[in-house]
DNA sequence: GGCGCGAGTTAACCAGAATCAAGGTCCAAG
DNA sequence: CTTGGACCTTGATTCTGGTTAACTCGCGCC
């Protein structure tokens, strides 16, 4: 597992403008900067940094002050935070489109929980600066930060209510159907594939399960013959059945 | 249980001025608000609306449309979700001062949880188009709830690890140990007594568990002589001593 | 090939917390 | 004063999920 480290892009001094191009168009595919003109991509560009981390790389730990946010382009970061005992609880896992540390940055105190890559990343890091100045000029990037925020709260509300009120195995179903949803087509009926996109101790985790009693729910469900196990790939063999089951439990 | 009923303040059509200028006084004691001029409290006056209701309302319930948020002045709200099997859980407790209701608005979608009043309460209601007009007016007001929404976001986290990492003796210990910290004296040390804010039953919910296991932990804390219990007031005998427990357990 | 390693599985056992079922206490209304 | 209800406590029992530990499987590497 490295130690921490940043491995900027080639400096390009030489030649600087087809690096900020390339920036520029990366930064164009971002939500949050949906729509913007290429002038306001280029005043943007010179917060940004990209980032080159390899699988294991810790971003941040809990405690380190933070100086922008994060977008993830390719591969996959976990947050999570550790107790004084060492064991891990994952908060959530970042995948490509997803930006992360936001909500950190603009209150000005260090990181409560700490990133770590799941498999070798692409990244984008956002200086806080070139946020707070783009906020002050355009309010419409403030509304766009404030849906952002207010999605994450909502979201952060319904995994407490996921964690308070649902039972392990409902936790399971629940993620396997949200997972079906987002990875497969829309209308899916029947027999339909899910593969977890990473391994079974960090879902585990994310679900607040351990390991072994993730495995235990999955044979349960296997045997109760609403989906088959097969490595990291789960077949769910009839898509309706696990959902009324989903409610019954 | 009353049914929903917004309990408004007297039409007063005839003397609006006074009335206006109530109001104005309550918004320029709100943290959102803080350092406003009177002509933009005047402007937010509009959109507010004063509610005074009994013990037992429910101000809103999941499902329902958000037409903006709310600001406690006096009583206690508490928000909750409710399983399908009648259960509850209860995510906070908003006390004097405190808003609720602004992430739900931000997002144009239905509530997620529902909000009752604990008590007899006084309230103000912000409808969302002065809050909407008043962001496109002002960056610093954008600034204000996004640190206000970044702020609730950084609790929430510290919930979700609370309820993951430790276990209901360590939990009941932290609030009690929060509560003394909001309430008493800065430096306290020594025997201090705290007063829960509602029913011991609300509290259990709000810290994940039954009334029965926080009854029980209390009665183990009283036992090893960390608390004394008298109703809803508990005596910490030794709050240095409660403090090094908390790391212990 | 054999070694070591990480990921995953399985089973036996255990603990923390929920559930169920009585009571107890306090207080306000009749 | 006594009746009922809200709130709380207590004990017995059950259950969910965690702990420990052994074992398998696949894979990369010497």
């Amino acid at each position: 597992m490295p130690a921490i480290e940043c491995l900027e892009t080639p400096p390009a001094a030489a030649t600087p403008k087809p690096e900020a191009e390339r920036l520029c168009k990366l930064l164009a595919h971002i939500p949050l900067l949906d729509g913007f003109d290429p002038a306001e991509l280029v005043r943007f560009a010179r917060g940004v940094r990209e980032q080159n981390v390899d699988k294991g790389t810790v971003l941040f730990h809990r405690g380190d002050p933070c100086h922008g946010f994060h977008l993830v382009l390719s591969g996959q970061i976990k947050l999570a935070f550790t107790s004084s005992e060492g064991q891990e609880k994952v908060i959530e896992i970042i995948r490509p489109g997803q930006s992360f540390g936001e909500a950190v940055m603009f209150m000005e105190k260090p990181y409560v929980v700490m990133a770590q890559a799941l498999t070798d990343c692409k990244l984008l890091h956002i200086a806080k600066n070139v946020v707070f100045e783009e906020m002050d000029r355009d309010p419409s990037f403030c509304r766009r930060i404030i849906a952002g925020l207010s999605h994450r709260l909502h979201h952060l509300i319904a995994d407490v209510e996921t964690y308070s009120l649902r039972s392990g195995r409902e936790r399971i179903v629940g993620y396997l159907l949200r997972e079906e949803e987002i990875s497969g087509e829309p209308g899916a009926r029947g027999r339909v594939s899910v593969r977890l996109p990473t391994s079974k101790g960090t879902i585990a985790s994310r679900l607040n399960l351990t390991q072994e009693h993730f495995s235990r729910i999955l044979h349960e469900l296997a045997e109760a013959g609403l989906i088959g196990v097969e490595g990291r790939t789960i077949h769910i063999l009839d898509i309706e059945k696990l959902r009324t089951a989903q409610m019954q439990y």
